[in-house]
DNA sequence: AATTGGTTCTGAACCGTTACGGTCACTCCA
DNA sequence: TGGAGTGACCGTAACGGTTCAGAACCAATT
């Protein structure tokens, strides 16, 4: 029977023909997939994890770029791609232990999370993206504290001292406005923590006191956000020189504002993003560009990967940072001075 | 055993400690979800089958949207979604059989994709999405026959009659050039051949002889194409007053093509085209708006619905004319005679 | 003391497949 | 003709859960 279908060289054509034949007069289906899972222990499919209100993963450019790398990487082995229901205020954990997969991707979700301790618990191959290094899992990602350091170094050359921060959500609970600094080096986000860190770490270098840097957080990720958040910065602290985004899409939100102000950019007020998306691009954004793609794809690889899994291995991806015309030097008073305000 | 885990409330708690004690001590890592799986009959998840190399999918915003809207109606029913890797060389129907999956949704397929058909054998239920009414499945999709028909009546209204036409790609095979009258009836893309029927029974009506208007083809769909295209058919005719395109994204292609060339739109060229995606909007073309993002989740609900599954059921939803600024009378002879050419 | 009713617990059957080992017929060669 | 060797075919045992029937137990009622 098995044989008819998946072996056909076993077997004589005609008893082939002749199972065929009957089966189909019987109404068999075929072979049924989940009984062929249980016994070979293999589901052809492997798991997304993203934690996030799905439609959220798609309208963010780097959270698509991701998808789209993995799902490529998927299709080349021919394994399917199964997103998790897992949508943060229903803490339904059960999708988690529902899901027929032979292993586990996840991207970008708090540290704390209890789908990702679930998923840890499952005893399948596990890649987690931007997330902490945590036992015995795979992991890929960038290194976030020192590109965003690479950016703030350039910042700080172009003589920058008196800067603003808004930054995305740093753990579940809503938190839109100022973040302490036991917030900040708290947060559930790896990626958030590791580029405040990094900032932080540059411009404490450059004798700037850290704890006086106004840093704004945003529960959404979108332009509104960035908008309201540039807003609230601006407000507080007009004598900034630069408002510092740890997202592209934040960044263009900052632009809306400061065009709305009537600031000039970078002539009176320099904006930087994180990411490296199109849109950033297209608007001549200073930022870090991540292969996002790439990223997709190599978790996939190391997921799908049959070879060696002695210890958990650990791909960093290199960045990029792109020098936009969103970020110059400031006006000092003394230029100011001469060319009026 | 299983109860522990699923029913607290039909054992002891003293027991119900016991058992999971035990388990913890034995390493068992909780129920295997495919054995749960067979025994339930329920996977816990759809299929979704694009046949179209995954990161096309990715890429279209009206794909896109159909897919965030499909994920949404799966996270509120607690669904996992499945991709199916499925490229459209391969033809590895396999993974079709492969899935663990309770249901299918197909999203625009050629009618004679083979794994459209693999689909179809499969004991489950069925959503296909802007294809043909087919036996027994349900459908979700719009009238693009008479949404088409309405843009071309307006353009009609307008005073237009020598058209040119860009679509996307009508079959399985590359065709990028002129399409015969015969395959745009033969096309095996319910879409694009609807789209295409809209146009030729309006302009007929209209006094004009369909088979001498211009139809061009492109297999990519992007705006790289929209150019190539559009270049296509201003070569071979240069007198068009409007170019209709099936797609925005052509259409914006299209938009580039006449940049290139000195043509204004919509003075000298009247551009359309169809889908109202957002750069679209911005762009202020002329379309007509589709909701895609409605049918995807029209489509989950469709295939979730435990009700009544008696006939095949039939989704049709609504368009809407978008006017646009890409759009505007021809310049007539006479009005050519007056001011200049 | 026996019957009844109700709860908790146990065991076996079943879901549909694939892996594996054994049977059987047949050929080939001494 | 007997025996080994080969290849096709078939039967059976898991895979790991859920479900359901019925056993065992306890308490209350007659």
């Amino acid at each position: 029977m098995s044989n008819a279908y998946n072996r056909p060289d076993q077997l004589s054509p005609e008893l082939r023909r002749r199972v065929l034949e009957t089966a189909r007069r019987l109404g068999y289906p075929g072979p049924d997939p989940v009984a062929r899972s249980l016994r070979t222990r293999k589901a052809g499919a492997v798991g997304l994890l993203l934690t996030e209100n799905l439609s959220y993963a798609f309208r963010d450019p780097a959270a698509l770029g991701f998808l789209e790398g993995l799902a490529l990487a998927c299709e080349d082995a021919g394994t399917g791609l199964m997103l998790i229901p897992a949508s943060p205020e229903r803490e339904d954990v059960a999708a988690v232990h529902r899901a027929g997969v032979d292993g586990f991707v996840v991207y970008s979700v708090p540290d704390d999370d209890p789908h990702l301790a679930a998923v840890l618990e499952r005893p399948v191959p596990t890649v987690v993206c931007d997330q902490p290094d945590i036992g015995n899992v795979d992991r890929v990602g960038i290194d976030d504290r020192s590109a965003m350091n690479e950016l703030a170094q350039h910042l700080i050359a172009m003589g920058h001292r008196r800067v603003g921060v808004v930054c995305m959500r740093l753990a579940r609970d809503r938190n839109d406005g100022y973040v302490s600094v036991d917030r900040q080096h708290a947060a559930h986000f790896h990626v958030q923590r590791a580029r405040l860190a990094g900032l932080a770490m540059a411009f404490s270098e450059a004798g700037v006191d850290w704890s006086q840097v106004p840093v704004v957080e945003r529960f959404d990720h979108n332009t509104a956000s960035g908008e309201a958040a540039a807003a609230q910065v601006l407000d507080r602290d007009p004598t900034i020189t630069a408002l510092i985004c740890t997202s592209d899409i934040l960044a263009l939100g900052a632009m809306n504002e400061a065009k709305r102000r009537g600031l000039r950019v970078p002539e009176d007020l320099t904006i930087t993003g994180f990411d490296g998306i199109q849109e950033a691009e297209r608007a001549g954004l200073t930022t870090v560009r991540q292969p996002v793609l790439e990223k997709g794809r190599a978790a996939g690889k190391l997921l799908l990967d049959v070879g060696e899994r002695t210890r958990p291995r650990s791909v960093n991806l290199s960045t990029e940072l792109i020098v936009g015309t969103t970020a110059a030097a400031p006006r000092t008073i003394t230029e100011e001075r001469w060319f009026g305000p």
